[in-house]
DNA sequence: GGAATAATATGAGATATCTCATATTTTTGA
DNA sequence: TCAAAAATATGAGATATCTCATATTATTCC
């Protein structure tokens, strides 16, 4: 992780501003921190000290349950804020936020800022969105994880990340996201492949009836 | 439903208060509303006209998939939001709530207060901290959902829900809240019962060894 | 009060998904 | 550059969960 200073602080601030954020000036004690791909941007379990706010990068929300199985509850993109949910809960089990790329976030003070934030109607009015969208987002996944098989589920997310006609996600990452085996995974992977819907070419997979894939995502939609 | 009026509306406002949630005055059109259990609230797919504050009473979320099965989201209690979706997100599919209590609701038409009530700190900090933990109830339930079998997400609901040492839950609202199926959960059930953890009692269940729940249900925490 | 509807109950076979074992290939790091 | 670690791959048997069929109670409503 390197925090930026001097010069290319300034630099980064004066080309990438949050000001219309907030109303009040955020600045005096924000940091810029970068982030190389695999860093954990927050520990699992550990209480962080910033309120970040994605300006460039992806990254992973981790968490381990007992069982020693681990979930990717979700992607974080530019724009999204990390930590929110300990600026605002005392009590909060912290998740693990790994970097997937480089990232550049800005980090906000919390013991410092806190007051003046939750008092902030501009920035509040902007993470309750955010917030509104997350819990949206995890209820719709929630339901159809219960609702419709592996099958259903992977064919929308193949389209979802597949880039011109190319799906090539790590099976890894996949399994722990759709919440499946690795095995079934590649079973149902298999299965695509041996209807036709996907082409297999080394570690990629090409899309060949991408209306099959259609039809089985489309069921999961309407929320 | 009913809508409170005159001496009726005026004494139950005398009585139970929200002034204290936001920072100007929002009775002068607030309306209160009564509704029977299992009267829907809000109807699926259909925008509500008001930001709903419970009051007293207990209601349930649910959405219709397009494969026909419905998923219980989740439970709303009193002192929820209802319809706080709608006010925040313009494109937005509404889900279903369903009264399954008696209900009564503070009911804020949105037309008329939206821009205040998006610019009031104190409001937007407590709705804040409400989605962010629905957001976060809805990925521990997402993630305990793909990484757990029933048996241990049914010990914990049992032991949620059981009222002095009793559980008797309507099995088919259970279903639609684990995503299960009917015949699984009565399944389920029975090995409870068979390892002695519960005795069957016409309808109801005691609970026999709710440390062996306990220790089921255990292993879903840390969130 | 009785017919219709909802909830409970159980069996049996099908399928989605998991676990474990093991092999090969690719990537990473000292 | 080479060994270790991670990712990919595949088989086979186990288990969690589903579907469908059918019966028996409760509950609701005219």
């Amino acid at each position: 992780m390197e925090v930026y200073k001097g010069e290319k602080k300034r630099l980064y601030l004066e080309y990438n501003s949050i000001a219309h954020l907030f109303s009040f000036q955020v600045e005096a004690f924000m940091e810029v921190h970068e982030y190389q791909r695999d860093e954990w941007i927050i520990q699992e379990g550990m209480r962080p000290d910033f309120l970040f706010y994605v300006m460039e990068g992806k990254a992973k929300i981790y968490v381990t349950h007992q069982n020693g199985k681990v979930s990717l509850i979700n992607f974080i993109n530019a724009h999204d804020y990390i930590g929110e949910m300990e600026l605002l809960n005392d009590v909060y089990y912290t998740k693990g936020i790994q970097a997937s790329t480089k990232t550049v976030c800005f980090a906000i003070p919390i013991h410092r800022y806190r007051t003046q934030l939750l008092d902030d109607a501009k920035f509040l009015r902007e993470l309750t969105k955010f917030l509104s969208i997350k819990a949206t987002h995890m209820a719709a996944k929630y339901s159809q994880s219960l609702a419709f098989p592996l099958e259903n589920r992977l064919a929308d997310f193949i389209l979802q990340t597949a880039d011109e006609g190319i799906y090539k996600e790590k099976h890894v990452t996949v399994c722990d996201y759709l919440g499946v085996s690795y095995r079934h995974l590649l079973h149902v992977l298999t299965q695509f492949c041996a209807k036709n819907y996907l082409k297999k070419d080394g570690r990629n997979y090409h899309i060949k009836q991408s209306h099959s894939l259609n039809e089985l995502a489309e069921v999961l939609k309407n929320q």
